[in-house]
RNA sequence: AGCGGGGUAGGGUAGCCUGGAGUGCCCGCCGGGCUCAUAACCCGGAGAUCGUUGGUCCAAAUCCAGCCCCCGCUACCA
């Protein structure tokens, strides 16, 4: 049996999620199913990141230790996971002592790999934000946050030679060309690294909320370093079984502003420590909210509970991955999903299963004939482009299928057969419809799972998207979508 | 400034890499069909100088160059 290891990154605990978290995960969990569905022995993983100054002082003002409050935010996280349908097979936290570690086991391997050295770090820090910021980001000198003063701070740092690796990163971009997804974000990535690569401060003296630097330790470590390699302690590297099972991992999935970490960061501590890298980075892009970018002052952030709860987790789900291509930026609104869980999914989807199953549930008579609704279903494409991670693509697909089910229907007219030829076009479209809950399930898996069951049996493997002998007994049962006021 | 992306009917998109009738999809609009179904479904129609100028070519939305707009990213923010 293949297997698949599959990753959302780990969440920063300062907020609970909102839509971009959600998109990340859904996305993931869309590509999991997916591959359970094909019989691959899936590893899903998800987890929360929780070192740094910005937790302890946000623990600090919640009058919380910092080890309560991240764990009071871990189960928020942990509960929307519950309310998205989240198949995630295992959640890892960084303030996990397990996790602390084999971070310190690692960071130790790099340390007598020689790769570390001592040197000063320099960086523009501005105390109202409490951030660092480069010089390049900087507005008129100034912090590009609050426009305030920035101060110039010099720290002696441990450093790991990134720059070291910049040769071996291109010939490995080069041997694996899916390595970097989309295309389009490939070459964003390569052009930076032909531009050169500087040293990467992996130590903090002033963050006490982290992991300890075994060879030094006044310093942490730097959270980016101690976040990464979640995707190998959360399999138990190095020794661990699921470590020699599921690395390297199929697909690290994210959003694209720390592509550059798993690009680029991540493969070069990995062929540092000898580890193999990842297979594939997939790196999604962002959402705006009514065509304005999101942001807290703004007041236009999306909780993803409260559309679920609203529209139902799976039309959230669909609208998500049918709005955009996934790797594309795009605009969320509310009208938006509105209008596709009314037409694409109350009108074509659900419509199509209940004036399908009214006829069926009032016909007594054999449901079989020849097979003529097979070929519509693009099963080949749909499966390139989910394997392509081309989401988008496949709903669209599967949609199309949608469409020539209930044109068949039309063209049909079973309302006016009796007899074999009843017999033969509820044949078909009943096939149809157990074929389209296979299909379907990664994306909406609820309500795969009812139509699954209207159709008296259970959601089927890939293996099973083929028409054969149908057997079952339907019962109609409620609506699978009903249309919603817009607003 | 550097790097990258984009400008296709009222809106949104695909197509561009590997040139070949403006070809497709979704929403909206107009007309027709059907009556199993959630005023649902099916068919048809109107609507585009494919940002702009020039070039290559028998042929350009597609390739090349310039220009005009829009938008990201520029690494030690977690």
């Amino acid at each position: 049996m293949p297997k698949f290891y599959i990753t959302t990154p780990i969440y920063y605990v300062n907020d609970k999620p909102h839509i971009g978290h959600a998109y990340t995960t859904i996305a993931a969990d869309v590509i999991a199913r997916w591959h359970r569905l094909r019989g691959d022995d899936v590893f899903f993983l998800t987890g929360t990141d929780e070192h740094g100054e910005k937790i302890m002082k946000a623990a600090t003002a919640a009058g919380k230790s910092p080890q309560e409050f991240v764990d009071g935010l871990a189960v928020v996280y942990k509960d929307a996971w519950k309310k998205l349908n989240i198949s995630y097979d295992y959640f890892v936290r960084t303030s996990d002592p397990n996790h602390e570690r084999l971070v310190k086991l690692f960071v130790d391997k790099l340390y007598k790999s020689g790769d570390l050295y001592k040197g000063i770090y320099e960086g523009w820090y501005c105390v109202s934000d409490e951030t660092f910021f480069t010089q390049l980001q900087l507005r008129d000198g100034k912090c590009p946050e609050c426009g305030k003063e920035v101060k110039l701070i010099k720290e002696e740092d441990y450093f790991f030679k990134l720059s070291k690796y910049q040769q071996r990163l291109l010939d490995f971009y080069k041997e694996n060309p899916d390595f970097l997804s989309p295309k389009f974000r490939a070459d964003e990535i390569k052009n930076r690294v032909k531009a050169g690569l500087k040293d990467l401060s992996i130590t903090r003296s002033a963050v006490k909320w982290g992991v300890e630097f075994p060879p030094d330790k006044s310093y942490t470590i730097y959270v980016w370093v101690d976040a990464l390699l979640n995707y190998v302690t959360a399999l138990d590297w190095p020794d661990g079984k699921r470590f020699g099972e599921f690395w390297p991992a199929d697909v690290h999935v994210m959003a694209k502003e720390i592509n550059w970490f798993h690009s680029v960061i991540w493969p070069a501590l990995l062929f540092c420590a000898g580890m193999e890298p990842p297979k594939k980075i997939f790196a999604h892009g962002w959402w705006t909210v009514d065509g304005k970018k999101m942001s807290k002052s703004v007041g236009n952030v999306v909780d993803p509970i409260d559309m679920s709860r609203k529209y139902s987790t799976d039309a959230f789900r669909y609208f998500l991955l049918r709005e955009m291509p996934f790797g594309d930026d795009g605009d969320f609104s509310e009208k938006a999903l509105v209008t596709r869980l009314n037409t694409e999914l109350a009108s074509d989807l659900g419509n199509l299963f209940n004036r399908v199953f009214t006829l069926a549930e009032k016909f007594d008579g054999k449901i079989e004939g020849r097979v003529e609704l097979e070929m519509q279903l693009d099963i080949e494409g749909i499966t390139k482009s989910m394997d392509n991670i081309e989401l988008f693509n496949a709903l669209a697909k599967i949609f199309e299928y949608v469409a020539a089910a209930n044109k068949y229907v039309n063209d049909t007219r079973p309302w006016a057969l009796k007899d074999e030829q009843l017999g033969n076009a509820l044949y078909n479209l009943l096939e149809a419809c157990r074929v389209l809950s296979i299909v379907l399930y990664p994306f909406m898996p609820e309500t795969s799972e009812k139509v699954a069951k209207q159709l008296g049996t259970k959601v089927g493997t890939l293996e099973e998207c083929k028409f054969r002998k149908f057997s079952a007994k339907v019962s109609k049962g409620e609506l699978l979508f009903k249309k919603v006021d817009a607003g």
